[in-house]
DNA sequence: TGATTTTTTCAGGGAACGTTCAGCTACGAC
DNA sequence: GTCGTAGCTGAACGTTCCCTGAAAAAATCA
């Protein structure tokens, strides 16, 4: 069984704004959350709270992320991952970033970085987390898989997170723009007929002989049966 | 069992005459509310209240919808509504958005903000929301679906929002006028014989044999009898 | 690099939906 | 009874929504 609730997160940032708005979506999935502006901060925060994972953004003023992420590692055992600004990215970037486990370019959806978090748990952590059965459907994130009636699902990335979204919410009517905020990220451009056309692949692959399993509601959005 | 005077709700907005307004219809639906006009005053109130659903204005002086949703958050699991004018939604207050569990452009209809405290207490406090059940009718709102006698109705969005708030009102007699403003909201620009159209939609629907379910009360309106 | 897969865009078509309208019916007042 | 009004009915219309096939763009891989 998976426990949000046992595994804690370490944010650092120096803009308060994105450090509420990551504090936010984590506490309301339930993990213990801690936060720190600096590294100076985050160290002393991290000695008591014995974080799972870290959440670094690279440029801060005082110390930088590499050098906070070196000496949380120090102090125990845990995950970081990295934030960085798109154009931030350069070879040295990159180079030192080897000492993260993960890093994500900004901006990113807030889905992905729960992905991130997820498997970087499962990775050094993996009595925490679990695999995750809902009526017919496996969902295994460490894999990245997807089974439906013991069959494993050929599924590319958008795909797999599109069907893991939601048959996690099955039984609940989804907006396409709900499901673009949460999959593609409050600044996705595009148009939503997006999610039409990847709805129409999975049902494809889950082609079921007698049963619509991803129904569409009119004007409101898709539901998962099971 | 569906029972709203189980839920707590806090509304938090400086203008009053929108607080009063909000909270008249909510008391009427039966939930328990609190009010409060500052985001000092909303974390005092949760603080002993432990609201179940908290419905915030993004602007407000002092503290403003975001800092007073992430204190809420830190208090107790709770679901939070924010609600922003539309010339304020921009990228930046989308992606702070995200933090509160659902959020909603102002105007908006009474019906939707139910709608939307559903939709969060199916998700967060599944216990509290059970179908709605009256008479012979069940309301699936999460599912967007409406149970006759048990035999499942075939009903486009508009009839459910119809059949849904006709239903929940049973025994009381709604006006076309009423309706409209509910359903179609103030500004809406047509003529009221468009209620009729979908009445008689309903009724063929439902089409019970020995017994008018939706009355005509002539020159008044509308009643459904259980 | 070139080849392959994945992601995204685009345009057309068809069905469902919301809305209007005009003719008709039923009710109530006088 | 009849007259006016309110509600009912069926059809029609324009629109929106969703599905679909294909192709362009981007990312990934060899």
């Amino acid at each position: 069984m998976y426990r949000p609730e046992d595994i804690k997160i370490l944010l650092v940032d120096d803009e308060e704004s994105i450090l509420q708005f990551l504090e936010l979506g984590l506490v309301g999935e339930g993990y213990q959350v801690r936060t720190a502006q600096d590294g100076i901060q985050a160290v002393n925060v991290a000695r008591d709270f014995q974080p799972h994972v870290a959440v670094l953004d690279v440029m801060m003023p005082g110390m930088d992320g590499f050098e906070v992420c070196r000496l949380l590692k120090k102090q125990g055992p845990l995950a970081v991952i990295m934030l960085t600004a798109k154009d931030e990215v350069d070879d040295r970037v990159k180079g030192l970033m080897t000492g993260a486990d993960d890093y994500m370019v900004k901006p990113f959806s807030f889905q992905e970085l729960l992905a991130r978090i997820h498997a970087r748990l499962r990775n050094q952590f993996p009595h925490l987390l679990d695999e995750v059965v809902v009526g017919p459907f496996r969902i295994d994130d460490a894999r990245k898989e997807i089974r439906y009636h013991g069959e494993l699902l050929s599924l590319s990335s958008k795909e797999y997170d599109l069907l893991r979204y939601l048959v996690l919410n099955h039984g609940i009517v989804l907006s396409k723009a709900k499901i673009l905020d949460e999959l593609w990220g409050y600044d996705f451009g595009g148009q939503d007929n997006i999610v039409e056309v990847y709805i129409r692949a999975l049902r494809e692959k889950l082609r079921d002989t007698n049963r619509q399993v991803i129904c569409t509601v009119r004007g409101l959005g898709y539901r998962v049966d099971l």
